[in-house]
DNA sequence: ATTATTACCATACAAATGTATGGTATTTAG
DNA sequence: CTAAATACCATACATTTGTATGGTAATAAT
């Protein structure tokens, strides 16, 4: 009677939460199945039975796609974080989720948007701090001024972006930090997406 | 070749609406027909390739409840401020809602949650500015240390909140800040509710 | 007078859907 | 060791679903 999903129950979970929020409508039995690679609609009928047992959902019986989150009075999402991003000096990403938070329904994001959690204190004047949950929206180019999150030599940074002539500066707002001029010395650059929100649970006190 | 809807397409038009917002899901044809009354499924199959036409809905073909509203295609959906709550000194609660932000996604906040703008640097040392955007929840019983807003004489704050033995504080976290003692003097004090997050776009940069 | 649009009905059909049942293999708990 | 939970597969079945086709009646436009 635990009411403790399994990591794949958990997936299920998410897919549903993205299907329902981003694309409009709860799936079939058969789309999930599709999605995972499940030859058999009846697995994914088992898992959400699973689910729904433990009170995530609510199944409507005999009715196609009638999933509904149970999530919703709870007010809060589970959505996983896909790695920490140093503010200040690089840290790296790490391929799975290393934790999942709660994220309410409001800041429900864009599909292929993803979570990181910052670390350290460069970006403290552009008041995102330590713990803090940055929304990164990977889909988007790039302007002047905005924070990204860039990917230098499989290390993650989150900084402001500038581009000038033949250059491209990230700049910490801490003038602790100095900027990262961007040419050919870093080859394998790259812009992993742009920070479009921050969200900060009050559950928990941060460590100063 | 009017993009004008009649009175009946208008009305199906409008239940779809009600369907997909409140229920979650797009109904069937079957569900449709009978919620008018129709004998049939064709009669709201034709019905919905005319609102199609015209281009207010997008059909999915052969998918079941594949119904999209083009009203609102947009990545963001603008939900109400409802008032600005002061993190200095205490401000008004408008009935209505001042400003409209864009939250990521199709959102739907559970019924009594709302949001609120912050206004002051009172709680700048909880790492909360001027300008984000609280969630609050008024459904929670607030305990000691957690932050609430709170009406005082018709005014809003933004405190935390320390029950004490026959007197609730609220605290400011900015020492600049005298904390406010509920006693008898209050009558009209009220908890309106807890801070469960904070929610930050970063779509525009916030005045300093 | 005729054509088009709107608003229904009936019937038919392949595909999709939720559900039920039974089976196998692995992991976990007592 | 045994029992339970988990994670799949296969097959079967009644309903539901979207779609197509054809028909009737009323109204509006030309």
């Amino acid at each position: 009677m635990s009411r403790e999903l399994t990591e794949i129950q958990k997936k299920i979970l998410e897919h549903l939460i993205d299907q329902i929020k981003g694309r409009g409508i709860p799936p079939t039995l058969a789309e999930v199945a599709r999605h995972f690679g499940y030859k058999n609609r009846a697995t994914v009928q088992q898992h959400l039975s699973a689910i729904e047992k433990k009170g995530y959902i609510r199944k409507s019986p005999k009715l196609s796609r009638g999933l509904e989150l149970t999530l919703e009075d709870k007010f809060f999402v589970p959505r996983p974080v896909l790695g920490e991003v140093a503010a200040g000096s690089p840290l790296t990403i790490y391929p799975d989720a290393i934790d999942t938070i709660d994220l309410p329904t409001i800041a429900r994001m864009p599909k292929d948007s993803f979570l990181l959690r910052v670390k350290g204190d460069s970006l403290k004047d552009a008041y995102i701090f330590s713990g803090d949950i940055v929304i990164i929206n990977p889909n988007l180019e790039p302007r002047n001024g905005q924070i990204v999150v860039a990917i230098l030599d499989d290390a993650a940074v989150v900084k402001r972006f500038y581009k000038k002539r033949n250059q491209i500066e990230l700049i910490s707002e801490n003038p602790e930090y100095e900027p990262i001029i961007i040419d050919k010395k870093y080859p394998s650059f790259k812009i992993v997406g742009i920070v479009v929100g921050v969200y900060r649970s009050m559950e928990k006190r941060r460590a100063g």
